[in-house]
DNA sequence: GAGGAAGTACTCGGATATATGTTGTCCGAGTGGAACCGG
DNA sequence: CCGGTTCCACTCGGACAACATATATCCGAGTACTTCCTC
């Protein structure tokens, strides 16, 4: 699991926040992270079609859809990738007794297995969108340091 | 995710229709793999209790518990590790806006969200045996098939 | 013929190189705003 | 005072290295069987 999918999520709950464009510098500073590794992350975002980028002046990213249609899993996706984490190899077609492809229409019981584990491990994150992130620490953070965050955001200052 | 995973599933399904222990070379003819490269996972398996291996002339390995008893997590963990695959850095404690220790009692939405997902892969995995695993093989594959591989398993010719 | 001991062939186990993916970094292309000049 | 134009600072985007993990490999340690010798 690739770390930069922490940075991204958080990321997507700063903006869900945020009506102005961010600059990526921001969102590194604010989370003490590699400036340019991050814009990585937010790049593979902007492809996935999650937020929108917008240069210039006072450019910066913005969420595209509203945060209660965006899940965890579509961020997830984009960062990590929508491939899944288990390749079957057809083991069973190779060796000394190779199952003809005739007997192979179906994949075996251990990739099925595989498969409906991760279908699951999907659906839960498909279950949480940024919108109940972003209510979950809006109930747990402090509202003057949120405050005083989102005001950060759109000053100038650093 | 390792492939050895796949590896290390095939070879206890195996075991658990064959009464003597087997070789891991033998083990890798049959899937037609790295030789040593499965030895390491077998390694693996032995290190979590799951195989038992004997040496000597008639050596190999040989499952320790029933086959019903060995869930596919239980492979999966032993192979590519019991740690979650996501691990919070906790960049909320950084930057700026850091939130104190004393507000960090509990993990952050993002990685209950994350959590959760892997519990419930965690307990689709847990809810497949070795043993099923057998069992759909035996319904799926034509009896000669199998017949000729495990006494392929135990006689000496290559 | 039976018992014992040495030899041997086979097995596993950990320490060792290589390939792929993740992490981190850099510089160029493009755009919006702001300042400046002219009318 | 208003409009147009130039300039510029700021932004993103893809191409480029360094490190970590997964992959693949090798050789040494240990054991059960086999064989041979002795009684």
């Amino acid at each position: 699991m690739s770390g930069g999918v922490e940075w991204a999520l958080h990321c997507c709950v700063v903006l869900s926040g945020a009506e102005r464009p961010v600059p990526a510098q921001r969102l590194a500073q604010l989370h003490d992270v590699s400036p340019t590794y991050l814009a990585k992350q937010l790049q593979a975002l902007s492809r996935a079609g999650i937020v929108r980028s917008s240069q210039g002046a006072a450019g910066g990213y913005a969420l595209v859809r509203d945060p209660g249609e965006v899940t965890v899993l579509d961020v997830v996706e984009a960062v990590d990738g929508a491939g899944p984490a288990f390749v079957c190899t057809e083991v069973r077609q190779c060796g000394p007794f190779p199952a003809p492809p005739r007997d192979c229409a179906r994949a075996c019981p251990i990739a099925r297995a595989m498969h409906d584990a991760e279908r699951a491990w999907r659906a839960s994150l498909r279950s949480v969108t940024i919108a109940d992130l972003a209510g979950t620490v809006a109930d747990e953070v402090p509202p003057e340091r949120l405050g005083a965050a989102l005001q950060w955001l759109r000053g100038p200052a650093g």
